[in-house]
DNA sequence: CTGTTAGCGCTTTCAG
DNA sequence: CTGAAAGCGCTAACAG
């Protein structure tokens, strides 16, 4: 690395640094003539501020972290490209990190945020999350944060995420409505806010038709793979099989799919899957399947939209906010 | 943002700064107790350094970029899992920065490393550069660099990749040996390193299987989904058909599908479909797809790995290495 | 209009 | 074993 900084410049220019700085930022107290050899030379040495410097002087950074469970998942890289789309606009950048669905690794993260390396978090929990002490932690030293996805009612800050009852009720109305009267529920995880709501809407559906909402159509699922096959094997082979399944997210029902291969059952003949899932084509190749996809982008954009401004809010404005952006039911195959 | 900074510390513990740094930075001439009470007050206070004042001081910042061309897709998410499991325990951070598929958006975002908010950098170019002036006017400047998947020979830098080569011929092989005579190639980009090489395996195994090599086989798809349908449309109106695919990319053999179910051709009776993808459940929901999975998490750690032994080299080992690592060939259909 | 000075939080000689 | 002082690159208050 060999950086020019503004002592370059200025020895260049014969002017102090202080000038040479000043003229760069286009200060009203400087001629014309100087600000205009300032920005001739930065340019021709390709002087680019350092901005750790910068920031140790303004005690800001300019950089955001957004911390998520998985990136392999449609969603959350969705999400992360509306996050791009405003920071970029709004000169900030991002770090990355993956909490992978794991509680103790959210909490070593977390320690990195505790002196400067960032001005703001946006936080989708880990699966394994319930104690949220270390964000509350964050919050009290000051760090400002915005929620989305996979908020907690414990964590007083902004929210952003989908209207996972409302759309969740709708779908299930739709199942019902293909004549579906015996319909599991595959659950994720009980810490998920997403996926509380969206058994909420699922069992105000069942409910709302005059369908008994049963303990025993309710399956909680686990990020074992294997376990949710065998889960979701042994449902399928009950006398009294279900004849729709409402996957909480779209792992759970490739799993579903998998097996229902694997047991010879007909979708949707036999049994009707419908799904959370972001992924355009998981509709498009397997049109049976019904699915709900949320606005991930635009998720991300709100979200750091609301992070911005936070920062950048003159008072200490810290007022909460809560958007809930609408998904899409995505129904190919209404056939049978 | 409440920090607690070395002095704090200090003045709690009617000590110096610089003592206090040497004691937690464990220097040897720090007597073992005042270690100690400096260790049991840090944790106490939740003290952590300031990352930004360590590095500006140290000339470095632990920090690279990744910059890749888009997220939403399978290959860079999961190389970006990978790279977070070598950062992570080699102590780094990562910022990412997106292309978009676009020249002149990868010129500016590579204004940004001129000066000290990197140590080093990710790259996988977009499919639009194919002047590369703006990295090596990073690498003049002693950023270092290691390019992955999509590399250029212009680039004097580390790279690691997949054998397009030969996963390409052995794949296009395998098509043959179902049978198909007339087998199209769908291009991406003739910028990208990884789609020439994958039409150089595609036109080797015909020349080695005496088919003839026919321009009129090799076509040049774009950024343009609906571009693209129209063209892939048009293809399959032929009235030589072709009788098998070769897609360069996932997104490509998508819109393949999606023509063919348009036009009531069954895949894979009439044609066979031969693609890239690194999404596990496309091969799975659509078993007639013959896919090509690249080795994309190890990708990512390789690249990463070569990086960060690069910046931490003692001696200025400017040595370049090439990596290639293997892609699996999947196949799940090869019944007729 | 320009320069001097101080300091952001930290590390690192160098003196004691 | 500990502390004073300098400085990484930058900005901002203040003086001239």
């Amino acid at each position: 690395m060999i950086p020019v900084s503004l002592k370059d410049l200025a020895k260049e220019l014969n002017l102090s640094v202080s000038t040479v700085s000043k003229a760069l930022n286009d200060c009203y107290d400087i001629s014309a003539e100087t600000k205009r050899k300032a920005f001739a030379l930065a340019a021709k040495m390709n002087y680019h501020p350092n901005p750790y410097a910068t920031g140790l002087r303004k005690q800001n950074s300019k950089t955001i972290a957004v911390i998520i469970p998985e990136i392999a998942n449609h969603f959350f890289s969705l999400a992360i490209n509306g996050i791009e789309s405003v920071a970029k606009d709004r000169g900030y950048h991002f770090l990355i990190y993956l909490t992978h669905e794991d509680y103790q690794k959210e909490i070593e993260i977390t320690k990195h945020f505790q002196n400067g390396r960032v001005d703001g978090l946006l936080l989708s929990l880990s699966s394994e999350t319930s104690n949220v002490a270390h964000i509350e932690e964050l919050l009290s030293r000051g760090v400002k944060i915005v929620s989305f996805d996979r908020v907690s009612e414990k964590i007083l800050t902004s929210r952003v995420n989908t209207n996972d009852f409302q759309s969740s009720y709708l779908a299930t109305e739709h199942l019902i409505e293909r004549g579906c009267r015996n319909i599991a529920f595959l659950s994720n995880s009980k810490n998920l806010s997403t996926n509380n709501n969206r058994m909420k809407g699922y069992i105000q559906a069942l409910a709302r038709h005059q369908l008994p909402v049963e303990d025993h159509l309710v399956f909680e699922c686990t990020n074992d793979n294997d376990h949710n096959y065998q889960l979701i094997s042994d449902i399928l082979q009950r006398k009294n099989r279900p004849d729709g399944i409402f996957a909480s997210v779209e792992k759970i029902a490739m799993t579903t799919y998998h097996v229902c291969h694997d047991l010879g059952i007909d979708i949707p003949k036999d049994i009707k899957i419908l799904s959370f899932s972001n992924l355009e084509i998981a509709s498009f190749l397997n049109p049976s399947l019904t699915t709900i996809t949320q606005p991930a982008f635009e998720i991300g954009q709100e979200a750091a939209s609301i992070l911005f401004n936070l920062l950048e809010a003159k008072k200490n404005n810290s007022q909460i906010l809560n958007k809930t952006l609408n998904s899409k039911l995505i129904i190919r195959n209404s056939t049978n």
